[in-house]
RNA sequence: UCCUCAGUAGCUCAGUUGGUUAGAGCAUCUGACUGUUAAUCAGAGGGUCGUUGGUUCGAGUCCAACCUGGGGAGCCA
């Protein structure tokens, strides 16, 4: 790769070998500090949480480039690496020339060198990635998102790109964006008095994607093993730090597989992403340790390390009846778990991911398979401390006739699913899948607390700053 | 959407049962200092108290609505 006019990187000075060798390197200034004679100014070009000293013999300088040098300002430093002379720090450039690129109004930069409230950074999302919390999540999310296409592609399995535009609302995951191009102040109508879609740009009713699940299904029909990685859509009035308009979601989809070969993956796969970031990202997950969440690392290599308990849906529930516990919701079978009871499993009962199958078929989705009982279906759900649930999947219904008649049951427009059904009308195989947040993963692993603090710039209801 | 807490200087906050001229720390600016580590020390500037309306002789403080943010819940990933 070819590299811009020889400047290093922080991440390879701090650890070079190349004491008294002419260096060069850019980046932002964090602090600058000392007295008439030296300064220090701590540079960060975003390669590390960590930054490098620079030390300027102020005399050698003019004047007034030395007081563009501020908080937030942008640098070209050419010097010397040294052994550093004082603490903190093992190495050190004493400077020769020193280029400014960008100034930054030390009255008006809205970044201090104190620390800010996350709140307050959210409001400047633009430029919260200069601080070593958001520098930290934003390379953790980057490190996770590598290994989850490095672990399927490892295994075999394809990158399927699920469209963003749909024209079904099959799933029934939630509320969908409209996506339309007619005039909204004065839509064509159709004889009915409705708006006629048929003059859209489509030629129908189409929204952004709430999930590429039942696409997905196709590829892995046909290729074995496919997954999703991509932008997903929901327009709930959903406000909880757990919850975006807009996420990236993970949907693994496989042929030939069971329910238990399901649960297998699901627990593989998130043991393998928690233990990347563990190993590719250790200077900012101990950042994070140490300024947000002091049992971080520990409950990280605990989740790599514990097999995750396996119970079903009936199971839990005798627990939870036998619970020393007030729950503000009854316990009932037939009534999904409310976060409480969630939380209650994995923080108290089991302390460990719990993986929980065969809920109730009416409180779960049309394509999840029919166990045999006629109650159940073969979900699972993979529950994590502090998040909850954080993976929902199920074998498929793979059988024509009782994937259809559920349909029918629940009143979904067969129709509009025609492309769904055929692939159970030829060549129809068993197969399964799981969904997962990408978000909320990212979430456990940087022990950030709101989700807004773990996507560049979050869509939230009434936010779409940026 | 519901419950709940909050909104005062650039940032983080204090502000007593309603009472004269609204405070602190940090940041900023000026000065001092030859090795600092969120440097330190001295001084200065900085406010329509979220918005609108109301109660009152008098409102940062009480009431109402709205806006914004936090926490919890629901919906979910």
């Amino acid at each position: 790769m070819k590299k811009e006019n020889n400047r290093i990187k922080v991440k390879d000075l701090l650890v070079s070998e190349n004491l008294g060798k002419e260096v060069h390197v850019k980046g932002w200034v964090r602090t600058k500090r000392g007295s008439r004679k030296i300064g220090f100014i701590a540079l960060n070009d975003g390669s590390t949480i960590h930054n490098i000293q620079i030390v300027v013999d102020f005399p050698e300088f003019d004047e007034q480039t030395i007081k563009l040098i501020t908080t937030g300002s942008c640098l070209g430093v050419k010097g010397t690496l040294m052994k550093s002379e004082g603490h903190g720090q093992n190495v050190e450039i004493h400077a020769g020339q020193i280029e400014v690129y960008g100034t930054a109004d030390p009255d008006s930069y809205p970044l201090q060198k104190k620390g800010h409230t996350l709140e307050y950074l959210r409001e400047i999302a633009h430029l919260r990635f200069r601080t070593n919390t958001f520098g930290a999540v934003f390379r953790v999310r980057h490190t996770m998102a590598y290994a989850i296409h490095k672990y399927f592609n490892d295994n075999g399995f394809y990158y399927l790109h699920t469209p963003i535009i749909t024209g079904s609302d099959a799933e029934g995951a939630g509320e969908m964006f409209r996506v339309s191009v007619l005039d909204h102040l004065d839509p064509p109508k159709t004889s009915e008095g409705k708006v006629d879609y048929e003059k859209d740009f489509f030629g129908k009713e189409t929204n952004l994607t709430v999930s590429g699940q039942l696409e997905a299904e196709l590829g892995a029909l046909a290729l074995s093993e496919v997954y999703t990685f991509g932008p997903t859509f929901r327009a709930e009035n959903s406000n909880t730090p757990r919850h975006l308009a807009e996420f990236w979601m993970i949907e693994p989809e496989m042929a030939f597989y069971d329910i238990n070969d399901n649960m297998d993956l699901a627990e593989d796969f998130l043991k393998y992403i928690v233990r990347y970031a563990l190993e590719n990202s250790p200077d900012d997950l101990e950042f994070l340790n140490n300024m947000y969440d002091k049992e971080l690392l520990e409950r990280l290599k605990f989740v790599v390390e514990k097999e995750f308990v396996r119970a079903d849906y009936t199971e839990a529930i005798e627990v939870l009846k036998k619970a020393d516990a007030k729950f503000e919701f009854p316990v009932k079978w037939g009534s999904d778990l409310q976060a409480e009871h969630e939380r209650y499993l994995v923080e108290k009962h089991y302390k460990r991911p719990v993986i929980l199958t065969d809920y109730p078929k009416e409180i779960k989705a049309f394509y999840m398979k029919q166990n045999t009982d006629g109650k159940t279906i073969r979900a699972m759900d993979v529950l994590f401390p502090r998040l909850g649930e954080i993976i929902g999947g199920s074998q498929r219904e793979e059988d024509y006739d009782k994937l259809k008649r559920r349909i029918n049951e629940l009143k979904i427009p067969e129709k509009e699913l025609w492309w769904y059904l055929e692939t159970r009308k030829f060549g129809t195989a068993p197969h399964s899948g799981f969904g997962l947040g990408f978000e909320r993963m990212v979430q456990f692993v940087t022990g950030m607390s709101n989700i807004r603090d773990v996507i560049p710039f979050p869509r939230t209801p009434r936010n779409a700053e940026f």
